[in-house]
DNA sequence: AGAGTTAATGTAAGCGGTTACATTCGTCAA
DNA sequence: TTGACGAATGTAACCGCTTACATTAACTCT
């Protein structure tokens, strides 16, 4: 494999003259090979491996009015949740020819509406948008795209073309419901960073009470202040000291939960017997902790890369087949932070 | 702010048009504001208002060779480490012309030199790479560069143009110390993933343990998997299997000191009477646990905002001052999990 | 007043590909 | 033999900007 040392800058007009073809030719080979003769398209591709010959993506989408990219716009960088369903979008994007554009929206509606409009500027192959909640304006944007849009974490009506996700409603009501179940009738909630969708969490959690007539008291605990372990303890302090009859909770993500645990154990409280535990979306230390920590388990990495292959088939399928949704579902994963009923 | 319905699509020559001057004078407006006058600059600014002009990103790299972006490699995407250092960089990308390209290697060196050729092509305005075990190819590359290089995660020797990071040998030598200091006479060691960069806190360890005349004995247990939770407990387990006199360990980073707090938990021995636990990175979660985990701190937010400040200081400088090397340093953050000595 | 500056703007040639259209050439049916 | 046709390749315009160079107008200076 002898590269050629002097690829600083080689350009399709070289690997041509290499050949002995027009530049149209090797562009033709590259693009459609099928309208290439067989010699010619195993020159050119020799010529392009031996003079390391890598096309200029920004040439491209300047002439072809369409970037090889995939844009991506996430609502938290740090967040674990979407690390996962970041390694899936760049798993099920590398050894295709489409690379990945990140955005973070940090939860801003405003911000994300902007990050959609630059990306959509670049006349990407896709579209990959969090969530249901976008501004209007933003809604205007996607439906007006010349790509497919696929949203992911969430299923729901009216997708603006592709969707992948679950039912955050349903997820916190099957939770809720484990809760009950397992012999715990007063339960409460423990909520970080309420946006929308954790609020149809909170809505699952209360429908769920409410079909089994227990009320929520005192017991449901929020703030808009992001989550984190510390925090989780924070919160359950306040909990038991508003609502001391709690004997379980539902936490919206696993970090609360953990700290939870930590308070728990602080405060001589017994798990699972003097207090419930579930978190929401199974990380992997929920399993591995001690106790072990009952969780909803989603399916995060799966999202990522069924978003990518969604936009993959839409670009064969052609016809924008509406209504595309797929749910993902979720999955409850007993284990001792709830195991009072065994 | 009235923004036009028919946006879909405008161009400098819209722009240009509607003011009643040249293209060329429009795109010096955007580039250059000094060399128009002000009464234009202010016309064609409100021009692009109303009518929500957007460059083209690709139009713009080709004609000026030169992409407003900042190329990122990153050995993984789900690492929590490295999400820290991503929300740095995003963070103090944000508000400049640049945006962000991101890259993952998945720790694979020949992946990353694929990337850094990848990205070259881009000419970025600068580009951001992980660690000092580069491939000699990809050593090659950097060196050719034509835009600012800097190297994050670590400090070293002979960097290819900036670098900013810390000592991962000097870091695991001080937490060592700590442990020895605090009484524990038989520190045994954990690690995942065992690449360059941890091998090198190993080598921290192993010296600091001669220095102190102590025998590393069977204490020393690795793996080459990545690392969670999960094998923090595994590897634990191993080590007191293998060496029951230890009395405290080093765990290469936050996860597996978890892991192992918990396995600890399980078998009841005391933290930190019957066995010492140190992490590595102090994620949130460190302070937040029961008993509490001393941990190496580690500026991974500014490692990456840091690092876009010497891109951006180096396109300002010109002067190529090399050997630029900042040294965040790290912080020894003593908690419960090693109190044996107060 | 005339020449020389300087500041502000316009003109037009690219940047490196893509692609509609033109051209060439061999094949085949009439 | 000849024209039609299809496959393979070439020609050249164009994608939307940037920028070197040319041009013009307004001053400054002797």
């Amino acid at each position: 494999m002898k590269k050629s040392i002097e690829n600083k800058s080689v350009k399709m007009r070289d690997v041509a003259d290499h050949v002995g073809v027009s530049v149209a030719t090797v562009s033709r080979a590259l693009r459609n090979p099928e309208v290439v003769s067989e010699a010619l398209r195993t020159k050119i591709a020799a010529a392009i491996e031996s003079l390391g010959y890598l096309p200029d993506p920004a040439a491209r989408a300047l002439a072809s009015t369409r970037s090889d990219v995939i844009g991506v716009i996430l609502p938290s960088v740090t967040n674990n949740v979407f690390s996962a369903v970041m390694d899936g979008i760049y798993s099920a994007a590398e050894g295709t020819r489409y690379s990945v554009q990140l955005g973070y929206s940090r939860y801003a509606p405003l911000s994300e509406e902007n990050l959609i409009r630059l990306f959509l500027r670049q006349r990407p192959t896709g579209l990959i948008v969090t969530g249901i909640d976008q501004t209007d304006a933003a809604k205007a944007l996607l439906q007006e795209a010349d790509c497919p849009v696929v949203q992911i974490m969430e299923t729901g009506p009216a997708p603006h073309d592709r969707m992948i996700g679950f039912s955050h409603y349903q997820a916190a009501r099957a939770a809720t419901a484990h809760l009950i179940a397992q012999g715990y009738s007063q339960p409460g909630f423990l909520g970080a960073r309420m946006d929308p969708r954790t609020q149809r969490r909170l809505q699952g959690f209360r429908d769920e009470l409410r079909a089994h007539g227990i009320d929520e008291g005192r017991r449901v605990h929020s703030t808009t202040y992001p989550s984190s372990v510390t925090l989780g303890g924070h919160l359950l302090a306040q909990l038991m000291d508003a609502a001391p009859e709690t004997d379980a909770i539902f936490c919206i993500n696993d970090d609360l939960a953990l700290g939870a645990m930590f308070e728990a154990q602080r405060r001589n409280l017994r798990i699972p017997q003097d207090l419930g535990i579930c978190g929401f979306n199974d990380m992997e230390m929920m399993g591995a902790a001690e106790p072990s920590l009952t969780s909803v388990r989603t399916f995060r990495r799966e999202m990522g890369a069924g978003a990518v292959q969604l936009i993959l088939d839409a670009l064969s399928d052609g016809a924008r087949s509406d209504g595309n949704i797929v749910d993902l579902g979720f999955e409850i994963m007993p284990r001792h932070s709830t195991r009072r009923n065994s």
